[in-house]
DNA sequence: ATGGGCACCTGGCTGC
DNA sequence: TGCAGCCAGGTGCCCA
């Protein structure tokens, strides 16, 4: 589920009510998710004060005195604000309960998120050592993703999709970033241009920030912490409008499978 | 090194 | 109504 996009909606959402905050407990419900949560975490945490709420490609970093919470929300996870109290529904996998009378409340039907924690620093924890730039980050340009794609034969959005060479861009915004590039998903990473990479880089960045801007894309499961949609879905170029017309053009937009995954793309615009 | 396939899970929808 | 099959915002790990 939730790309960069969504996980920076749920970052700036939880800010706010936690910054400052000293953690009463937190209460594991279900461990099995992605990772078992370490059974020692309640004990350790408890008592701790947290000082920023941060974010790393998908991961939220949850910054306490001496320490990181590190949070995936997995395909299908959300991370809510709630009143202490609030009863619990089916999924709801863990709660980190604060002094201010709220909780964070994980939802996750599928189990595929996580909670991490590192006394050290975050960056370097093995979940996050080997992750390319952020997109915002200077680092990520026309010249680095040029570098990149050199001599790679893989598809350019299986490419865009693996995080150690770009983060952030998922299955929902790899379409859709594509589609503003004008390249087809299919295309071998080495065949795209230098104009195309210059391109690409631009289209990541404003797709990721126009979602941003609306809280990102709920499909099925997202909601940001307050528990609101978010609402790119309505300006999604491609992504699961197959055989519907392109919003450029009127061609009707394919779908296909790649690496399991679907695809969406507009076979006229993009090439 | 690169890239592909699998695994982890639950639930919703489709079609027989 | 029941059930099999397919699909769904991710990603680490194993293997050729």
């Amino acid at each position: 589920m939730p790309e960069l996009p969504e996980v920076e909606t749920t970052r700036r959402g939880i800010e706010p009510h936690v910054i400052g905050r000293t953690i009463v407990a937190l209460e594991v419900y279900e461990p099995r998710l992605r990772w078992p949560v370490a059974r020692a975490l309640p004990a350790r945490l408890a008592g701790r004060r947290i000082l920023a709420a941060g974010r790393r490609a998908k991961y939220l970093l949850i910054g306490l005195e001496g320490g990181t919470l590190i949070v995936h929300l997995g395909m299908s996870g959300s991370l809510r604000v709630l009143a202490d109290g609030t009863p619990r529904l089916r999924h709801d996998q863990y709660d980190l309960r604060l002094d201010s009378g709220r909780i964070l409340r994980f939802n996750d039907p599928r189990r595929f998120g996580s909670l991490h924690y590192t006394g050290a620093d975050p960056q370097h924890h093995r979940l996050l050592r080997d992750l390319a730039p952020e997109p915002f980050d200077a680092a990520f340009n026309a010249e680095y993703l040029w570098r990149v794609t050199r001599g790679r034969r893989l598809a350019i959005k299986q490419l865009l999709m693996n995080s150690r060479l770009v983060v952030g861009v998922g299955n929902i915004y790899a379409s859709e970033a594509l589609f503003r590039a004008r390249i087809r998903p299919g295309r071998e990473a080495r065949r795209v241009t230098r104009a195309e990479a210059a391109r690409l880089v631009s289209a990541v960045r404003t797709v990721l920030t126009q979602a941003i801007r609306v809280g990102g894309t709920t499909l099925r499961d997202y909601v940001g912490a307050d528990g609101s949609p978010g609402y790119f879905r309505h300006k999604l170029y491609v992504y699961e409008r197959a055989g519907r017309p392109c919003r450029v053009c009127g061609a009707a937009i394919r779908r296909r499978t790649q690496q399991g995954r679907s695809t969406y793309y507009c076979p006229a615009c993009q090439r």
